[in-house]
DNA sequence: ATAATTAATAATGTCGACATTCGGATGGAG
DNA sequence: CTCCATCCGAATGTCGACATTATTAATTAT
């Protein structure tokens, strides 16, 4: 990896923050493995900037629980156990849950054709994996987006992020896919027609199935997406 | 504040890290008002470091909420709308309810003594408000950190830090902590019964009950806690 | 007198260098 | 041959200096 970074003093991002943001997409997207040591010469030389830069993203990334910093030892992609695995999706399924439940409430009129959009994506991308997880990626975002509190956006989200590769591990198969679908039609009928209640059953629901999913599929010894 | 730290270079923590705790700690004992901007240099020299070291922990810092980082503009206390305060007591009072449910299976035999202690605790300090509010703090805590998660309880208890001010606010009339002991003594007997349903409901009572009171109180124009 | 513009001050952003600690290679004792 | 102590290279921890931007004060035009 060799891009540089704009060294131009914008209005918009720092420079750190820049940084941080690549390391994360890096991680999501699976270019570094679970456990690697994440030097900070190497990401200083690789990003072109210094250290200094380098270790205020690697706070920030930590922030959000891709990395994991430990004091004298330096910064490395977070390394998730399998109990620490469910215990994410677990606290995931009950914010996913009260965020979705607050949607019903809280989506404005105008967010239902979008809504209905995104709904339609899924099932069009239904047959590539890739593309439903992504898919599937982006109608959770919105939903959780117009919950109506910024907080338990990034909460839901961050620990998504935290938990990408096994949601795509799990999507993996067209049975698991076609359950997935199930409960988002569910849901955004559930949000359409104003159920609260039964919206957040649905939500709650689908994390819960990705994780089981993706739990025994890592019990098998299933191969990681990792490729390290 | 003219503090000093340990300049030798200690196992335990990171210069950063011990400077992140102290701000962190003044933060949510009132020393600094919300809002109140946090200068590099001021806490560099404050505590006899450099600045480099300021700013990581103030990074530190951030990741718990307590501190807001403008780019270019620096940091400071985060200022929390009246919105945010019962966005922030609402999450709390999903994940308290979460955690106590769990507390009751995965609370040990050898915990039940010690949450009677922490109970009896609270019904001893029940005429001091300050005293009543830590030993709150202390059971809370307890409760939580026994719960079988350490990021569900890392979780709560930050939100728990980020509106320490307004928890404390709002057990400082007597009716209110008649209010609170109440439902502690109802969590407390559905833990110790094996009651998982109940122990969440008056978990999220228990929060539910301390965010009403803390916003009716700053609703009326209640006098804030603050000293800056 | 007020408002806009500009200059001075003070803060944050970024960097490179030195201090300290970690991890593995090296070598010797049992 | 294995295990432990030692040493060396490499990584992180910390600092002070310089670059850039925000903020305040001064100045001028209306």
């Amino acid at each position: 990896m060799a891009m540089t970074v704009q060294k131009t003093y914008d209005i918009y991002a720092t420079l750190p923050a820049q940084i941080a943001v690549r390391i994360g997409q890096a991680i999501v997207e699976n270019e570094f493995s679970p456990g690697q040591k994440l030097r900070e010469v190497d990401l200083a030389s690789a990003f072109g900037v210094s250290r200094a830069s380098v270790r205020e993203a690697l706070r920030i990334v930590e922030r959000e629980g891709l990395v994991t910093i430990l004091p004298q030892r330096g910064a490395q992609v977070t390394a998730l156990s399998v109990d620490e695995v469910q215990d994410i999706f677990d606290i995931r399924a009950q914010l996913m849950g009260l965020a979705c439940e607050r949607l019903v409430a809280a989506l404005p009129a105008s967010g239902r054709p979008e809504l209905e959009r995104l709904y339609a994506d899924l099932e069009r991308s239904f047959d590539d994996a890739e593309a439903y997880a992504r898919a599937s990626l982006a109608i959770s975002e919105f939903c959780v987006r117009n919950a109506g509190s910024r907080r338990l956006a990034d909460l839901v989200l961050s620990f998504g992020r935290q938990t990408a590769r096994y949601t795509k591990l799990s999507l993996s198969t067209v049975e698991r896919r076609r359950q997935s679908i199930a409960n988002w039609r569910g849901l955004v009928q559930s949000i359409l027609a104003g159920n609260a209640r039964e919206a957040e059953g649905f939500a709650r629901q689908l994390v819960f199935d990705t994780r089981d999913t993706a739990l025994s599929m890592l019990a098998r010894g299933m191969p990681e997406t990792a490729r390290g």
